[in-house]
DNA sequence: AACACAGTAGACTTGACTATCCACTGATGT
DNA sequence: ACATCAGTGGATAGTCAAGTCTACTGTGTT
């Protein structure tokens, strides 16, 4: 995988709460079994999820959490950049300085493609894809 | 950047060696001075390229590192993966057990398909393609 | 009021990746 | 032969993400 293993459990945990529905209070521990991700772990992703504004939390008794809004609003990439994860538009591999379309490094023309696909992706999708089963971008290789 | 160090850096190195021509011989130092890596580190990771295949060294006066084919046979998987770096096909950030099309996971859809793009991008450019400044593939997002 | 539940907060440990260093081997030039 | 150059290999140390642990705060139940 190329995600770091927060982004990828972030996006996991958010995945499985998806399925469920747009309202529905889970607990952390619950979260945790059914993601295989450590409890604690999981604890710390969540979060960070809630201080993005992804998440909503409670406190106490029947406490847990839930999504701070619908699920078309939110997007992968608002998931993977509360975890930390975020894909910067104008960085090339050869990374020497800046790299910009006047002065591209070496690897400008293989990357900046991938590297804008991916972050198009992050952008597109979003939470109802998922419980949607769905997919919003293609991608076309080849032309 | 969403490539480890260790790649990024050997893909670095790679497009840098290959601007300049198939078959000139470089020295790590001076690698290192242009690409601005480590040189120490530069070093271990032309080792992996050795041992990989991809390029051939020579000990001594005069001695320095070289590709070990022609350009347009050495694809960025190649790099990658002697750096460590591989993409694993059937894996989906779910990871739940074993994911694939009969028994996909709540992230499949979104996933496979940039995973597979990403794949296919490191398969097909090639050190070349650095070469020439050219893009083999390209991704079309929407449709 | 007392208790249990569940999120909050931060310190702590672990381990992989990154980076540095040095002694060694082999090749070239004088 | 000898000195120098350049890659080899392993030992070592630094850094940061990943994961663990414990005490705290707020909420609901009895």
């Amino acid at each position: 995988m190329f995600l770091p293993q927060t982004a990828e459990y972030g996006l996991r945990a958010m995945a499985q709460m998806a399925s469920r529905g747009a309202g529905v209070s889970v607990r952390t521990k619950d979260l945790a079994e059914q993601t295989q991700i450590p409890a604690h772990y999981l604890s710390k992703i969540m979060r960070r999820l809630v201080a993005a504004g992804v998440l909503e939390s409670e406190k106490g008794h029947g406490g847990g959490f839930r999504f701070a809004r619908p699920l078309h609003r939110i997007r992968f990439a608002d998931v993977l950049e509360a975890c930390g994860f975020e894909i910067e538009p104008n960085r090339c591999a050869f990374g020497l300085g800046q790299c910009n379309l006047k002065n591209p490094c070496l690897l400008h023309p293989s990357f900046s493609e991938l590297n804008g696909a991916i972050r198009q992706w992050a952008a597109k999708t979003t939470l109802q894809d998922v419980a949607d089963g769905t997919t919003p971008i293609r991608f076309v290789p080849g032309a």
